[in-house]
DNA sequence: TTTAAATTTGTAATTATTACATTTTTATTA
DNA sequence: TAATAAAAATGTAATAATTACAAATTTAAA
């Protein structure tokens, strides 16, 4: 694994989980659907993995307003959309350099977030369909 | 108190906590602070309270990726900036009409948060006087 | 003043996360 | 290969945030 970390059986499983499945799943998510793979697993392993990946700027949280810790493997540039409806939280491709404000100018800035709310496409459709 | 909710002296004063400090406080803050004044407060009534003023959109939470819920009673649009090293929140105004993305054309947004992380200038001010 | 409704309170339950000691696995070296 | 040391994983317990809920209190209405 990159960034020096020792690529275990619990912490490949886990990034590949993260990289493959792209649902920004939470801690609880991540250890239900792999312990039925590796049933030693605990999930004490998948925090402590999970932790580990981020300070090693490999995984992300995903800033929110919910109680609930959520990880992305994509650690570029990106917005997140979060559904009322059903929960999932969307990926969008977002210019966060085109956001300008005075009011920093002394601070410094090591990472934007950009989170939004509202209803997705797919329930807005299903919401539709029932009237 | 506007929105249909009656104004009793705990609610009022939960509000005009976090009207007057406007420092994004925790549940944990705000009932601290409060019970000195108002002895038989509980934490419950915090967070019935808060969740109330949330349903009514008088306050809301603040976006962050940490396990606190912090709040604010600013509804206004504007982003949110905490420093790593002092924890503190700031605002800034930021102009969020101007984030544009196709991604979501067919999304119902309600809601846009941006969340930046760093040092504020304060603490850079002090990490330089110390070398 | 009585009654009903709304609000607050306190305790218990739930959930997420971390702390930490023990066990297991992996890598190293004799 | 066997012995040893280091790293990783595990399981339990502790902590902290939040919600559930029933009882008590306050407020408003009749």
């Amino acid at each position: 694994m990159e960034h020096g970390i020792k690529p275990s059986y619990p912490r490949i499983k886990i990034l590949e989980y993260l990289i493959t499945k792209r649902s920004h799943p939470t801690v609880d998510e991540i250890y239900s659907n792999l312990v039925k793979e590796i049933p030693t697993l605990s999930k004490t392993t998948v925090y402590n993995t999970l932790n580990l990946l981020i300070s090693a700027n490999i995984v992300r949280v995903v800033a929110s307003e919910e109680n609930e810790t959520r990880y992305d493997a994509d650690v570029t540039s990106h917005g997140h959309f979060k559904c009322e409806k059903c929960g999932a939280i969307y990926d969008f491709r977002i210019d966060v350099g085109a956001l300008k404000t005075d009011d920093l100018k002394n601070f410094k800035i090591k990472e934007k977030n950009v989170y939004y709310r509202g209803i997705c496409e797919e329930c807005l459709d299903n919401i539709e369909n029932k009237i």
